[in-house]
DNA sequence: CTGTTAGCGCATTCAC
DNA sequence: GTGAATGCGCTAACAG
């Protein structure tokens, strides 16, 4: 690989010269400027990012922490998140996490200088205590921190309206196990039910599994009625949808599920009603700040899907 | 952030030390190092990566090209891929790209000095023409670069095998719609029906179709009865049977669905027969590739899944 | 307009 | 054992 000497020389000027042309390249002689381009291109010289890096003490790298667990999902956001990130001239450097402390590992990992920022994306377990600088996009928590989250109350509050409207009243609810995000997504539940004058029934919620097969079986141990049923995700739904299967429960005529976030569709989930987020629209918000574009930690609210 | 001075200052010894006894840390009397550490500790000093990186003429980062067309099966890869590269100490880059130009940009801007090597992942399209150096995994083709591939052939083979035992001679077969993996592909297929000894039925096959869903329509539309349908991976599966379904075609007592590769199952896809390829193996041996500690190309046999 | 110089943070000689 | 000096490739400040 060929180096800004190289070009230099073969240019006839000095290096300074070779960079201002193909940095801000503004006070060149058109003689000189054209002299560089032609050297470069014959050279096919790239200027070396890692020492462009360590002179401008910036990589253009922001390094992504996904979440494995609901992988469809967090793969969406990658997708999202490597587009904008690439019409910024930005690199995604990432990082697998499922759990506390493979976050923080990587989060460590992560903090030598190798990266601009970082980001968590779709945690659905609690967080270690990160930098404030790190920002965090569709995880349980993170109030006090730049963060994106979904807004969770009225995504709760849509899917109760509406399954009411489809005269379901027995709503069951497979919430998170923890975090901010449950606690908002029973609120919003449990406002909604309100406004429909639905009596509340702790019998229908389970707050406490992570699984959801275990979950649902809890549910139907319990021996309740239910007509509907709330789940976090897409990938959730579907379990769901193949264990009520299973227990001769009819979908949808019998219990009809909800996903409380299909945002990435997966084939075959198409018929399973749900509230979508706007991938693009959180991608951009989120590089927008991470860039200092924009300084509001965002809520984001989701639409209604049917089929 | 401290630097190393900022160490060996506070230690009291010079940079050199310092670098040693965090690096090669041999020939340091006990005393010094003790001070280093503690230092180090003290300061929480991290070394710069991108000044290693600039000094030992690496970054420890691997540029992933990741197709996106069918991304559930490419985002098994990519997590297989960080897992072995974070053992090695290695960061991924990632890049997405659906097309011939996408990643011929994307090899571009990565060949800047940032990452020690290149992967293509998954690509379901002609590429581009690539350095040697780059690495092709489950690819169309590249035969003449570094490269794992799945071994169509023995996929097509144990398919066809599967379906004559399970009496379906009527096979149909959805290929790729290009490269040598459809060549392959398709010769595995005609060696196990000469195997069976089933005639070959040219309206059997669809080659030349990026859609899987048109194809199905071109297939039915040819008016040739068949009783399985062979098609390349799992997302096609689910249309596919999704599409069945609409035509009346009960699945899979009428036609029996099959997936050419089913590594990462979704859910509800399970029910489909498939071949699985051993993610973590094939990524364990891309890296081994990528770090010299192997030197041969590999060819990938993948084994029966079903329900 | 352009060349020279001095870092960026680190690893690695080479003397002592 | 250890410190001073040099270089990795580039950008920026400062002279001319």
């Amino acid at each position: 690989m060929s180096n800004i000497n190289d070009v230099a020389r073969l240019a006839q000027v000095s290096k300074a010269t070779v960079s201002r042309v193909l940095s801000g390249s503004r006070g060149v002689k058109e003689e000189s400027r054209q002299a560089v381009l032609r050297a470069a291109e014959i050279l096919n010289y790239k200027p070396n990012a890692i020492a462009q890096s360590l002179s401008s003490q910036s990589t253009n790298c922001i390094g992504v922490i996904c979440a494995t667990e609901h992988i469809q999902q967090s793969t969406g956001y990658l997708q999202a998140l490597e587009k904008q990130l690439n019409q910024h001239q930005k690199h995604l450097l990432l990082r697998f996490a499922n759990d506390h402390d493979s976050v923080a590992q990587a989060a460590q990992e992560l903090s030598n200088g190798l990266c601009d920022a970082l980001v968590v994306v779709g945690a659905r377990f609690p967080l270690p205590e990160l930098d404030d600088e790190i920002m965090l996009i569709d995880c349980l928590s993170g109030s006090h921190n730049l963060s994106i989250q979904c807004d969770h109350i009225f995504a709760a509050e849509t899917a109760v309206h509406y399954l009411c409207n489809q005269k379901r009243r027995q709503i069951a609810l497979i919430n998170f196990a923890s975090g901010e995000a449950a606690a908002l997504t029973l609120e919003g539940y449990h406002q909604a039910l309100h406004n429909h004058v639905v009596p509340f029934n702790r019998q229908l919620v389970i707050d406490d599994e992570s699984s959801v097969r275990i979950a649902l079986q809890r549910l139907i141990n319990r021996g309740v009625k239910f007509s509907a049923l709330l789940v976090t995700d897409d990938t959730q739904a579907q379990e769901a949808v193949m264990m009520l299967n299973q227990y001769q429960l009819k979908v949808p005529e019998q219990v009809m599920v909800f996903s409380l976030d299909g945002s990435t569709r997966m084939p075959g989930s198409n018929a399973i009603p749900a509230i979508k987020y706007p991938l693009e629209s959180i991608a951009r918000r989120a590089v927008e700040l991470l860039l200092g574009e924009r300084h509001t930690s965002d809520l984001v609210r989701g639409s209604l899907l049917i089929a």
